[in-house]
DNA sequence: TTGTAGGCGTTATCAA
DNA sequence: TTGATAACGCCTACAA
């Protein structure tokens, strides 16, 4: 089923068949109700690959995701989800792509083959060839977090450093001495992950401003290792009486590993960090966090992206979130007595 | 950049370019060479959408996922991962349509502008319009999960009616008199959504087996009304003494209130059910249940949808997973004294 | 061993 | 108000 079908049952030519259906130049009524009633009778939709050929547009986002074999997180997910939908919007459709560091036959199909008309790109490093490829094959793209050179990109992020800092301080208010972040997993920081470095910073430096006792752990993105983590953390550094957290997947088993230990929270332990809220508000007590506007920025991820698609010359698009602190009931007055 | 521009520059053909790259004619080393270089030189890729058209086949795949808005669960994002990773190793892509029940912008656009050679419809109903829809387009499909009438069509699922009967089994083996059934949520079983219908059916037929006293209950895919469901449970039906259930988002809660109620698993209280190995895994204690080979079974989709495509007069592929119930620590003996 | 040419289904320019 | 036709980039049957 082709333009030309119809326009040979509706005795008209091919070109009149694509104005009525592109409404680019004036049909009259009798053409264009002939023409329709022959397009709904055969619920003909013009072919997209033809279409894009010609329009060199394909109505489709790329979106590269983390490589199987490791989960996704929830927050991951919810980033797909978010992307997925907010494209659905433009009638985007979108292309994933599981793409893990270096040249992958996904990636490279996607890009070089102008499957797509842009590109979003998650859980990028400090240094990430993928950016570097895409920007020079011209494709317009979007980062979900940014590189160590981020003048160059468009992306979105969150302001990990300023919200693990507000988090410290918001413990020092409490009165907590010797504080702990659990970080993302140790090959992410490797990888040169900037979240995961960010978030040290962060951690780093509002640790110093107020004169805390700090200690960094790394922890892998899923319940069984937060739970070691905490372990070893609680047999480590017994004088510390909170954390802060980056590693969302990993709160159930640091919430396990604070229930065997027998630590009631927030009364003899405080724990907040950075959450997609679902997870916050999972989380029992409910955390006290800053709650990650995962639809939000994927939405204005979308959105960027669709703006640099439709003007070439669209200046870099830039947003950093740095939402505030949801005060739940995870943090306390620091104990009295250490443990 | 396309083949024009290669076979210019390399001082060749159209064709000849083309032969190299699909090696379907001998091309000599000399020309070959030098149409390589330049290739190389230039990383040149055909344009995908030139290819389509000529081709008929675009290399791609649609996956039908749950719409936005209600959160996927674990399992469903594992379906997705293990798709679009069986669809990489083939050098397909994949193309996400958030579409719920009816005529979806997304899903028509996929199926009707031929932007993809098949489709994995993942959660369907036992009546489903969309599976009408495919089958009067022609294009070759595969679901996750059956309709009511399975066998016009290709699909992968869990005998849900058989694991959870197997469920009811073991329990009524453990000396429990009184079960309950957590299921997934009541819109869902009122869409017609069948693994909740085949549930449903096996707990009743295990129940009347064993003759038990049986509570069926529908729950929301998540935490917080797992919990709820499971407060009300422990109110109106003081003498149940275990849970069998399908709806592995409502865990977490589940947990929280058999906690809240201060009941210790299995001592007091016994859980089984069907679930991703995962997420048994991160139930505290680990969770008695049927583990759904979910990238098995997302693998084997791809497998049966790429058949199809290959060879139209493929016979259509079935595949009923029942895997073995995994013992792990949640399930014991009935108590002896009720609460 | 390599080249020429036609057509996949669309859209848009030029003509009528 | 409508129609004929070229072009998008690719693949392949046919020719040389």
């Amino acid at each position: 089923m082709n333009i030309g079908e119809i326009a040979k049952r509706a005795g008209v030519s091919r070109s009149t068949v694509s104005y009525v259906l592109s409404g680019r130049r004036r049909v009259s009524d009798a053409t264009r109700g002939r023409i329709q009633a022959v397009i709904d009778e055969l619920d003909y939709r013009p072919n997209a690959s033809a279409r894009a050929l010609r329009e060199g547009r394909t109505q489709a986002l790329g979106l590269v995701i983390p490589p199987a074999g490791r989960r996704l997180t929830g927050m991951q997910l919810e980033f797909v989800a978010s992307v997925v939908e907010a494209a659905a919007r433009a009638d985007m459709d979108v292309l994933l792509s599981p793409s893990g560091g270096d040249h992958d036959r996904s990636f490279e199909r996607i890009v070089s083959g102008r499957r797509v008309d842009g590109v979003i790109l998650m859980e990028i490093r400090l240094e990430d060839d993928r950016v570097t490829r895409l920007q020079q094959s011209g494709l317009p793209f979007v980062t979900i977090g940014r590189t160590a050179d981020p003048h160059t990109t468009s992306w979105v992020d969150v302001d990990y450093a300023g919200l693990i800092g507000r988090c410290v301080h918001h413990l020092a208010d409490l009165g907590h001495r010797h504080v702990a972040l659990i970080n993302r997993s140790a090959e992410l920081l490797a990888s040169g992950y900037g979240p995961g470095h960010r978030a040290t910073a962060g951690f780093d430096a509002a640790v110093a401003e107020r004169g805390l006792d700090g200690v960094t752990l790394s922890c892998g993105d899923d319940g069984r290792s937060g739970e070691m983590c905490v372990e070893q953390l609680l047999a480590a550094h017994p004088q510390v009486t909170a954390i802060a957290t980056v590693n969302e997947a990993a709160l159930p088993g640091i919430r396990r590993a604070l229930d065997t230990a027998g630590l009631v929270v927030p009364r003899d332990f405080s724990i907040t960090g950075v959450a997609a809220q679902h997870w916050a508000e999972e989380f029992r007590p409910p955390l006290t966090a800053a709650d990650v506007p995962i639809v939000e920025m994927g939405t204005e991820a979308v959105n960027l992206l669709l703006a640099a698609i439709a003007g070439p010359g669209t200046p870099l698009g830039r947003h950093l979130y740095r939402p505030p602190i949801s005060l739940r009931s995870s943090t306390g007055p620091a104990p009295r007595v250490s443990r």
